[in-house]
DNA sequence: TGATTTATTTTGACTAATCAAAATACCGGC
DNA sequence: GCCGGTATTTTGATTAGTCAAAATAAATCA
């Protein structure tokens, strides 16, 4: 009895499920070995208890270990973690449409319901928010199949001067940061231009369309900051 | 700073809210000493685990353990236990109400889910459903504020022969039961009357009001089918 | 009362996940 | 080609939760 979706038949406790998913996040094409060190980072665990938890994994054929060089996800493995991932993102998605919850905060709830919830209930909150594409971060929310739909976009730090721009994600998830996004107005969907960078200063200046009121953000918080040319 | 609602302050792990929910479901009251083989039976271990568990949270002052004789919640324990328990039937009530799934699955879903949605995730479905004073098989929701308003009421297996009757609740939660339940169309609203009892046989004959049609059932299923008089 | 049954507790061992710290491998520079 | 620094792995210990089975207490019954 073939299936063609995504389904999860293995039982992973939710530490694994994170650790899929980091590694997932870490190295979104697959292919790419991810340092020890870094996967330890992502889960804030010391290295040795990351190593000694990729070999366990490892052995279950859920990722590939390649000794002191990194560890990547099997084939196996990544279709785990893009369902957990789709989880994570359809239920903040869920949180924010549904519940209206603050965004800044739907992180932090997602990262506990993304391990409780069944496969049904994915289903269910799929189509009951109407399939959407991406969650309200704009972050790609994989596909019932295991697609992972995800472009490379510039960012305020690297996009051209002076040309009109809508804000399509915001990759730092950080209830702070997103806060400061929103009170900002600097949300998916908003559409500005940068009228001045000074690299230096390491600051650059917004102008919001269709308004005369400007804004200043770092550098460094503009290169969280991704986007597309407009219209 | 007081508080007068239940909003949990305690960070417990799933295992020690399922031993709290337990104890709270195997003696309502609150009053009642519940003998450890009982508990252990409900969590399904082994009853030295229980006693050892149980220890660990008298030590954190959440029941009280009387060595040989049972165990009971502390006003803390019943705090953590309602808090759990509201969850529990707040999440059922939302599967099955908004993302309609069959009633017959929501207990086991919702028994990852209790333990996985916060306070603030809790109160936004508690308004999103409109406040429900049961969830879909009868069971009272305990309030914000701690509140258990649980009533005695008949079953079919002991009401008034011949009187009509509304069921109100469905005291067993095995799909296979629900299932059995609403393929009978027995489920709380519904009126109906026993028409016959047969107990030697252990069998009674219902009666759909405003209808001819009958269906029997066994002693030992209408007893657990709560009912009060309609009307 | 004393023997037997039953419930509970204790003991010892196991698993999953973790940390601290020691051991090891690899890298770049000279 | 060696030396020092950094990343990784290994080792030993710890915690939460569990089971199996032995020990103990209480209840029952003759």
């Amino acid at each position: 009895m073939r299936r063609s979706d995504a389904s999860a038949q293995i039982v992973a406790t939710s530490t694994v499920e994170n650790y899929l998913k980091h590694l997932l996040l870490l190295a979104e094409d697959g292919e790419t070995l991810v340092p020890m060190g870094a996967l330890a980072a992502a889960l804030e665990v010391v290295p040795g208890t990351a190593t000694t938890m990729v070999k366990a994994l490892a052995d279950e054929g859920l990722v590939l270990h390649r000794p002191r060089l990194g560890v990547r996800l099997t084939p196996e493995g990544r279709r785990v973690a893009l369902n957990v991932l789709r989880k994570h993102r359809l239920v903040e998605t869920f949180l924010v449409h549904v519940l209206k919850m603050d965004w800044a905060k739907v992180h932090d709830e997602a990262e506990q319901l993304e391990h409780a919830i069944s496969d049904e209930v994915l289903d269910r909150l799929d189509a009951l928010l109407g399939h959407p594409q991406t969650d309200p971060h704009g972050d790609p929310i994989p596909s019932r199949q295991g697609k992972l739909h995800s472009q490379v976009y510039a960012t305020l730090a690297t996009c051209t001067l002076d040309r009109s721009v809508r804000i399509v994600r915001i990759t730092d998830q950080s209830p702070e940061f997103l806060q400061f996004a929103e009170q900002h107005g600097l949300q998916p969907g908003t559409a500005l231009r940068v009228a001045d960078r000074n690299l230096p200063a390491g600051l650059l200046a917004l102008r919001r369309s269709g308004s005369s009121a400007a804004a200043s953000l770092s550098l460094v918080a503009a290169g969280k900051i991704l986007v597309e040319p407009a219209r």
